[in-house]
DNA sequence: GTCTATATAGGGATAGAC
DNA sequence: GTCTATCCCTATATAGAC
């Protein structure tokens, strides 16, 4: 493995653990066995491997979320589809551990960042919407807006709330299973009595 | 006013506006027009007057999360109680910005800060259960877990997300209201027709 | 209580040899 | 590509005069 990608891989790796503001470009040559100045001849600037690292986190998120859906989903397609969302923030979820800081430093994260929400907020909506018209759901487009609000506001911030609740995060990530649960008990009261048994017995499935 | 309380108000503003790790002491005695020294001969470190300023928002918390409900609580009484909740947090919202840094540093604000989020959840929980209790409600005690959970996240995490979405947050705090008619939302698929009515009324009158 | 001056430390980043 | 050495800057914090 070449060195500008390993850099990229410990960083990412150590960002994650012990948040971005303390990890420095001496930390990450000191753990890698390289020195500091080798570092800077991969990379031009800390910023540069962050926005890199942000660069595969969009690529990764844009993919999970344009996953165009032909069907209306049911809800095992959901689970799914959420478990992906959640798998990508935890990857890269030092950018939401300093979600402000990070892009506070730099505009055009703050600007991509922002592109990732709205498209989440877009996302649920259409969903929504399929829902309703598949006779599934039972919601006003009043409903949906400030359903899909919510929706984008626990898939962004459930594991930042898991963290500071537990302390330490389990490590395995055991906490995403937990999070889709959270999610999609917002849609749940909104579906016929049909589709919320499905996913209720789906719930205790996965949680198990 | 003495200068030990105008530090911690000017520490105040500034970490509010700018977020606490762009805030220098060197800051904070130039926009005070003092020197670097006398606020050192009035606090200890920079993180002595951020555990104070986070002893007064746990205070402020605290009283408001403490208030005790005799009566089961009408929709214009909780639409109240959670403006109060999201006041709080706007005016310490520094703590928010940067929360997982700011815990991080500190083993005991972070311990409290978990308190006041169990709290949340608990007062949330109490508050749903007399809601059910009292028949204007309509939900499983699993429904009630899980819809606390969310309440807490939303209520801790909404002025975050309005502040990334936004860009610069409205100084004027005019994010509150929608926040709490977020919160309400969550609330609303699982109460009877008539609160439910009552909600949406109560949700057009403040938001317009 | 308040100032000026300064110590100390650490982080980002570069120069130049190998 | 990689290393050593070092520069520059900024941040917290202290010393000692007034």
């Amino acid at each position: 493995m070449k060195t500008r990608d390993r850099i990229l891989q410990i960083s990412l790796q150590l960002f994650n653990e012990h948040g971005e503001p303390r990890i420095t470009t001496n930390h990450i040559a000191d753990e890698m066995d390289i020195s500091p100045g080798n570092l800077y001849y991969h990379f031009r600037s800390k910023d540069e491997i962050i926005g890199l690292l942000f660069q595969q986190f969009e690529r990764r998120m844009d993919a999970v979320l344009q996953t165009p859906e032909r069907r209306v989903p049911d809800m095992e397609d959901m689970w799914l589809y959420l478990h992906l969302v959640f798998e990508s923030i935890w990857e890269y979820r030092f950018i939401y551990r300093d979600l402000d800081n990070i892009l506070s430093r730099n505009k055009k994260l703050r600007t991509h960042f922002r592109r990732i929400l709205e498209r989440k907020i877009n996302t649920a909506t259409a969903i929504c919407k399929g829902l309703v018209d598949a006779g599934v759901m039972d919601a006003t487009s009043e409903d949906i807006a400030a359903l899909a609000r919510n929706i984008a506001v626990v898939a962004t911030y459930w594991l930042n709330f898991q963290g500071v609740r537990a302390g330490a995060v389990s490590d395995e990530g055991s906490n995403l299973g937990l999070g889709v649960y959270q999610v999609l008990s917002l849609v749940a009261p909104f579906l016929n009595g049909e589709a919320r048994r499905l996913l209720q017995q789906i719930s205790r499935e996965y949680l198990a």
